[in-house]
DNA sequence: AGGGGAATGTTCGGATTCGGTAAAGAGCCG
DNA sequence: CGGCTCTTTACCGAATCCGAACATTCCCCT
């Protein structure tokens, strides 16, 4: 959460946490912006009007960058051309002051909910480290360099993507990926594993848990 | 749309007319939940007071039917209670009355951009490298040059520009261009895609992505 | 610390699948 | 009937997948 008025932080902050919420605060602008992208937090909450860089401005620079966590606005002004302006920009949501801390919740829970759905989040960019996936796309870019992979070796980076720091066994990537139907041995996905990081270079986002399967990193 | 009250349904009607959507109107819940099956909509906008079945009763049938076309809901009542039971019911957001039509239309759009897949909305011209369609007078230009597309070879076009970038599978383009009854075999695509390559000439904006579907270019 | 064994990384060519293309049949409408 | 469009099918070249064999790394046991 990114909001200058302490009040409105530290009741916001009560709310969210009572949720079972972790809440991270920023005061203005450019430090919200920074925390974002390090502590990739599964949504953001952003007043409109900040100290240094607008909100509006923050979740632009993250869509930018391919960063596409969810982001709900704070605003007092109550005028359509900020909800558009809002909307439009690629945020998820919006909460005009003086709103009700229980609505605000309530609104982060239920963006949550449609982008953890079973759709949205395949659709969803998924950014680890260096690494971007784009599965609307199905693009991919490794340091800021787009990386060519054949249909398997994306769905495979796909699939451990999806679920960062979890560990996938041989089996469990077969089935996933290739299918239940699969005739494939577990050795192909060592194959593919390799292919695919030889592809991504450097940052290799996918790491070996020897004696039990492939994960990304967290 | 269902919504009983004649002077906010003309309202509605004609701002979203406006804005390039079709709109169709029921005028009660079950005759707006037959309507929202039968017709496939892209959203759907429910009153929530409405007689006979409520616009959260009706919500909730499509889900439980595995149905997730967007919902929007228009709501009197600006109370918490309301708003949370309408978006945990797995709606995709809220106006109040009174509310403003340009706010919907706002709401609606973007609505339908978060949701993926989405078929054909703006009717404005889209542009892609150097082809050119205009949705409305059903024209495409490649490089300057007026292109004479047959019904089919058009609607496949428009919708691979609809969203460029993203990959449509064939079974995809088949449900959302030859439309969800369709009984084509998914070679049939490959065959109008290269028609509309050739009619395109050197200028062909779509890309295959092997072993998933097509693409336009972004 | 060293060795054995198992798990993983790497390489590479045949087999398979996939998509482009052409052509012909089917349905539609004037 | 004649032209147009859609659909299906067959064939071919090319991308890519699979698996085996070999090389390497890591773990565990003595």
């Amino acid at each position: 959460m990114v909001e200058d008025e302490p009040a409105i932080a530290d009741l916001v902050r009560l709310y969210l946490t009572r949720d079972g919420f972790g809440v991270h605060l920023e005061r203005d602008g450019a430090a919200g912006l920074a925390a974002a992208r390090r502590l990739r937090p599964v949504a953001c909450v952003l007043d409109i009007a900040l100290p240094g860089l607008a909100g509006t401005e923050v979740c632009r620079r993250l869509r930018e960058a391919g960063d596409w966590t969810p982001v709900i606005f704070l605003t007092a002004r109550d005028d359509e051309v900020d909800r558009v302006v809002g909307l439009e920009l690629g945020a998820d949501d919006y909460v005009t002051k003086p709103f009700s801390p229980r609505e605000l919740v309530a609104r982060v829970r239920a963006v949550l909910r449609r982008t953890a759905g079973a759709p949205a989040t395949t659709e969803r960019p998924r950014v680890v480290g260096p690494v971007t996936l784009d599965p609307a796309r199905r693009t991919v870019t490794a340091a800021g360099a787009p990386v060519q992979l054949t249909s398997t070796e994306f769905d495979l980076l796909a699939h451990l993507m999806a679920r960062p720091g979890r560990v996938f066994t041989r089996e469990e990537l077969l089935a996933g990926v290739w299918g239940y139907a699969a005739h494939a041995g577990t050795r192909t996905v060592d194959v593919h594993v390799a292919q695919v990081r030889a592809k991504l270079g450097p940052a290799s986002v996918i790491r070996t848990h020897r004696g039990v399967g492939y994960a990304a990193d967290a």
